[in-house]
DNA sequence: TACTAATGCAACCGCAAAAGTTACAGATGA
DNA sequence: TCATCTGTAACTTTTGCGGTTGCATTAGTA
């Protein structure tokens, strides 16, 4: 696969499953469709299964489908349940040599976090639906 | 240093060079208050250089200054000449086996596409001298 | 002219994150 | 009882990126 793959292998797989909701698929399914292995799937959607969005179904016939109406998932339900963050900084205390112009560094990272929280606020704004739909 | 240190680098350079715009600052002093090196430093800064936002003189007493008064500098503007991709797919072709759903697998990229310049907007609207202000 | 100090750039190293892979335990329907 | 699927852990492989070294080039300065 490529860089930024699993919010892509996400919002792929739920935008599949958005076109009958109620049918089961496997997470080898999903990976001969999306081009990756079993693993990997079951590793991303175990995180969208963990914020509510998939229910996973084990044993025999078991799989993968929606946990709730494809209008009611939002791109930022899936940007969440990730848990990645893309703009602000993945902060690590990263102390500066910037001791005197210490309020300039929490400045700049507030700015950044501004800049996330408007992203999600974005992502929020569609639905897996509405990716589908047209 | 961290992830997305790229941008980070260059947002904390670029805030303090905003005040005292008229000053030189060498790579190496920078390097120094960002608690990396010197040709990492270069390797960024040469970016916003292409892009216009600094110039760098060489030789002795050489060193890097904003080419543009902070106001006129946005975040967008640095973003952009950093040529990275946070939300779309840095795309690489990517076939998917999606054949039969070809329209779906464009119509996600799309929609990434969208958000990445949603996002891009929105730095737009923040510029250097506003980050430092206040 | 010689010396010093800076950028620009290419080539490489090493690390860490992420994908990919293998293996297996547990669950569940046939 | 068997086949099939999830859940997870452990391991390997790939890769992006910061770090490092080296050196050509440029430009002040003595
Ligand atoms: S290191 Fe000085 S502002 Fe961030
Ligand atoms: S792979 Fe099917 S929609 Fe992208």
């Amino acid at each position: 696969m490529k860089r930024n793959s699993r919010l892509s292998l996400a919002l792929h797989t739920l935008s599949h499953m958005a076109g009958g909701p109620d049918r089961l698929r496997t997470s080898s399914d999903i990976a001969d469709h999306a081009g990756t292995n079993p693993v990997v799937v079951r590793r991303v959607l175990g995180k969208l299964r963990k914020a509510g969005l998939l229910i996973s179904e084990k044993g025999h016939a078991g799989g993968w489908r929606l946990a709730r109406q494809p209008q009611d998932i939002t791109l930022a339900d899936v940007y969440l349940a990730l848990d990645e963050r893309m703009v602000a900084t993945q902060e690590k205390s990263e102390a500066p040599a910037c001791s005197v112009e210490h309020a300039l560094h929490k400045r700049v990272s507030s700015v950044l976090e501004e800049i996330e929280e408007n992203l999600v606020q974005r992502l929020g704004e569609t639905s897996i639906a509405e990716v589908r739909g047209a």
